[in-house]
DNA sequence: TGCAATTAAATTGTGTGCAATATAAATTTG
DNA sequence: CAAATTTATATTGCACACAATTTAATTGCA
């Protein structure tokens, strides 16, 4: 945590205008991308925290629904009813661990499994639409995460 | 719109790694900014995204619901039950526009515009968490408004 | 061993986002 | 000027996010 630092009045008072605001152009910029992926998911039958489940498990698979929240820094209040979508849809199954009995064991299907191949020519059409180089895409990712980071709780 | 690039099946597979997509840093980014957010607001009686709209009246009210969507890029689907939730808390007044029936006119009221001064204290306590320089921090920011633009719907 | 503390997932309740549709008012056009 | 079109907001329905709480299983420790 580095000092608080003191600011004027007027300062405070600029802070608050929306063009300046950090936050708000993550906030926007990411509705925006959803709403770009969202037609090209609903082809697979998906929604977009959806495929980021999907991604998680198509990297590694079986998985537990504490280890996937913990990829994607969410809750079991969000993927709870969404892993029971995903189940009702055909992807994935939900099978509680013999060894340990609080935890749910989240599998792939065939079908689940099989998406992968349809999904991946998702990314090469959004890139069309991001004007950036491959380099700067990157360089933006990572200050990404770094943000990210420092903004973990502790 | 540019040129469509042709990728091999290795790096179309390498493109779904989570890690690699700057869609799920904008996403997990945004996430945790909201939640630190929370209990800052929360003593203000509001949310992340009444905040949003509050920085837009704060700049200039009253404006009309629409004109409110413009600057936050959010349809009436999202602003009229949010507004609604503003009026029942008494931050602001919603009234249909005798010049033209179709517009509601949103306004501040006094204890909405009063807000304002304790709201002015949050992005400092915020600043304090984010991990970056000010000019890091704005050139983040002039990145993410740059892409925002690349993916606007035409 | 026995029981308090911890852990994992589910549940409950509230507030977004957004597509699709509905409603009503204003504008355009033939 | 009346009908068709457009515009502004509201409504409906669905799927997140997340705080707070609950339930059940495991672990720690006296």
């Amino acid at each position: 945590m580095t000092k608080p630092v003191k600011t004027s009045r007027p300062a405070r008072i600029e802070a608050l205008r929306l063009e300046n605001q950090l936050c708000f152009a993550l906030y926007a910029t990411t509705n925006r991308m959803t709403r770009l992926y969202q037609p090209l998911l609903a082809e697979l039958g998906i929604t977009y925290p959806q495929y980021l489940v999907l991604l998680v498990l198509w990297e590694q698979a079986p998985r537990s629904v504490g280890a996937i929240g913990q990829e994607l820094d969410l809750d079991s209040g969000t993927l709870t009813p969404l892993l029971k979508r995903l189940e009702t849809a055909g992807f994935v199954t939900r099978i509680r661990d013999t060894a340990d009995e609080r935890r749910v064991i989240i599998s792939l299907t065939e079908a689940g499994a099989q998406l992968r191949e349809r999904a991946a020519e998702i990314p090469g059409q959004l890139a069309c639409r991001v004007q950036l180089s491959r380099a700067e895409a990157i360089a933006l990712r990572e200050q990404l995460k770094q943000l990210q980071r420092a903004l973990a709780m502790d």
